[in-house]
DNA sequence: CCAGTGATTCTCT
DNA sequence: GAGAATCACTGGC
């Protein structure tokens, strides 16, 4: 098997890791493709889950690192997360859109549409295209059905054929913060949504940004 | 712009 | 325990 993200990644500063996760790729099921936007949720943070201390709901959360954390929301959507942070800490990394590079096909019949940029590009599209429900949360992300592969070995299985071609992706993602989406309440000028800004396949475009 | 949809959590009795 | 408010979203007007 190749070698995958294991749990000392995710056992960092949430906002390291949120950055980090930036151009790895994500597999569920053999099905999947690069990160291209995700959002930091970390100790503390009125936004977070975790906020008001563990609950049934959240409680992977505050389990061990490198575990999937999905939630469901709006009675039909459900959200994906990759715990950050020591065992004991509510901290999470959410996905929020990958570029798809695997498995297009399967992701295209379960989303009911073969647009490119309507498959995994929000966080709940991204979950229904790979097919992630609530009997996925506490897995553990470098374990069958998921594979994280880290962002230089991008994956092989994606570019079949002669590896002699040029790559169409570009080697590094250039990595633009912003606020996060979908905050009710104000955000208090967190800028804790990562993003490559050259990809095409964002939940929504850039906006504020800048350090 | 706004409605759908239902689990979860908060705020009282 | 009951009732209400909230919700890290999406798709269709």
């Amino acid at each position: 098997m190749t070698d995958g993200l294991s749990a000392t990644f995710f056992e960092r500063p949430v906002l390291d890791v949120a950055r980090d996760l930036i151009g790895c790729t994500f597999l569920f099921d053999g099905v999947g493709g690069r990160i291209v936007e995700t959002e930091a949720y970390a100790p503390g943070d009125p936004a977070s889950h975790g906020y008001r201390g563990q609950t049934a709901r959240n409680a992977v959360m505050f389990g061990p690192p490198g575990h999937l954390y999905v939630y469901f929301t709006y009675g039909m959507h459900f959200c994906a997360n990759l715990v950050c942070e020591a065992n004991g800490v509510g901290a999470a990394v959410l996905l929020r859109a990958l570029e798809p590079t695997v498995g297009a096909e399967r992701m295209a019949a379960r989303r009911g549409t073969a647009a490119p940029r309507q498959l995994c590009s929000g966080p709940a599209r991204l979950c229904q295209a790979l097919g992630i429900g609530r009997e996925h949360n506490g897995l553990p992300v470098w374990e069958p059905p998921i594979t994280v592969l880290p962002r230089e070995g991008s994956d092989p299985a994606a570019t079949p054929g002669d590896a002699a071609e040029l790559p169409p992706m570009p080697p590094e993602p250039q990595i633009v913060t912003t606020a996060r989406i979908g905050m009710s309440a104000g955000d208090d000028g967190r800028r804790w949504r990562f993003v490559d800004a050259q990809s095409a396949f964002l939940s929504r475009g850039l906006r504020d940004n800048g350090v």
